[in-house]
DNA sequence: ACCGGAATAGACAGACTTGTCTATTTGTTC
DNA sequence: GAACAAATAGACAAGTCTGTCTATTCCGGT
């Protein structure tokens, strides 16, 4: 383990120049100098070509934040301790980057247009993936149906916002001001 | 009256551009077509290039929403009303486009980077100017200043989330969901 | 009419981009 | 060891992008 394959190479390097730069100024050359890769490497494990790495890489981050959201809420104590390590990974991670690591997928999710079907199919599966992880979480904690998917899909819209202005306003306000809006409204009805 | 001089032809070429594409996505060559202006007159009015008529366009458009967010709150008859026709222009100028027409500057904040310092300082001031215009009127509203720069705040993280998610699932719930929060929220302390 | 600056027109260079294509290397199976 | 496919390497074409540059046109003041 630990040992990466060419694709696995190409996907992390993909992934990480998605978030930090989005779909149209990350170039092909870049990613495969990041990952140490020839040309020849790219197009023979994604024939889609730079689409398809990106609707891949797209698919991976999906996971891992869906697979985190998941851990959180079936480790911690309650749901407004899940969700408020949530916020604060996020927070964390922006901070951490000198505000260049926000959401995963939001640049590409608004940069990608008809041009790119893989590529917006892969982000829209992402966004409902990671609803109904929250979703779930709620539920899992006893939260009644209807209000656990609406406050799953409040979630993400604060924390998707949230992220957005932090990153844009280079201020951690936003997430701190939506971790305890979240708080307030999950402690309400769990 | 109604008669757009040049720079006024290229900003409006590059508002439209930059809600629908970005800031990288857009080609000059792209904006001279829309607008019928000439490379040379580009470079004559926009000394500073593609940025700086990038960094125009971004402060038109906030200046543009920002006078609509004052006008809904002075003209309603109270500050749910006006965000309640915010919410909804916001929904009806998405949906009535096939979901390519969000927010207007979105794109470009999670876009520009330490190499586009000056459209980075124009997207932070139109942030910060919404901001201060829905803060604005919620005082003028009467409601208490703490709780007005509170709800402003989360006001801007739930509508930017919610553009950036209606647009990438091509649904419009996440904006009704957000009305809908936002009319509870600012009915309780109004 | 004419002069002079403001404004426009469009060619051009240099530097990218993505995808294709032909070697060449690697590794597995007989 | 030989043969064969899997995988890699890197050159290349065709197209695009931005910014610069030199004309040329427009238009107000005298």
């Amino acid at each position: 383990m630990g040992t990466l394959n060419t694709p696995d190479l190409l996907i992390d390097a993909m992934s990480a120049c998605l978030q930090e730069h989005g779909y149209r100024s990350t170039s092909t050359t870049q990613i495969l100098a990041k990952a140490n890769v020839s040309r020849g490497s790219l197009y023979f494990h994604f024939p889609g070509g730079k689409e398809a790495l990106a609707a891949a890489a797209v698919q991976a981050s999906g996971k891992r934040i869906s697979d985190w959201i998941a851990a959180e809420f079936v480790s911690g104590p309650d749901s407004v301790a899940a969700i408020s390590r949530l916020v604060d990974g996020f927070t964390a991670a922006l901070g951490g980057s000198q505000f260049t690591k926000g959401c995963p997928v939001a640049l590409s999710a608004l940069e990608a247009g008809e041009q790119e079907p893989a590529l917006q199919a892969a982000i829209r599966a992402v966004y409902e993936d990671w609803q109904r992880a929250i979703g779930d979480g709620l539920t899992g904690r006893g939260m009644e149906f209807g209000d656990a998917q609406r406050l799953a899909h409040l979630a993400l819209i604060q924390i998707e916002g949230a992220l957005l202005l932090a990153r844009a306003t280079k201020s951690l306000t936003p997430l701190q001001l939506t971790k305890m809006s979240l708080v307030e409204a999950i402690g309400e009805r769990s």
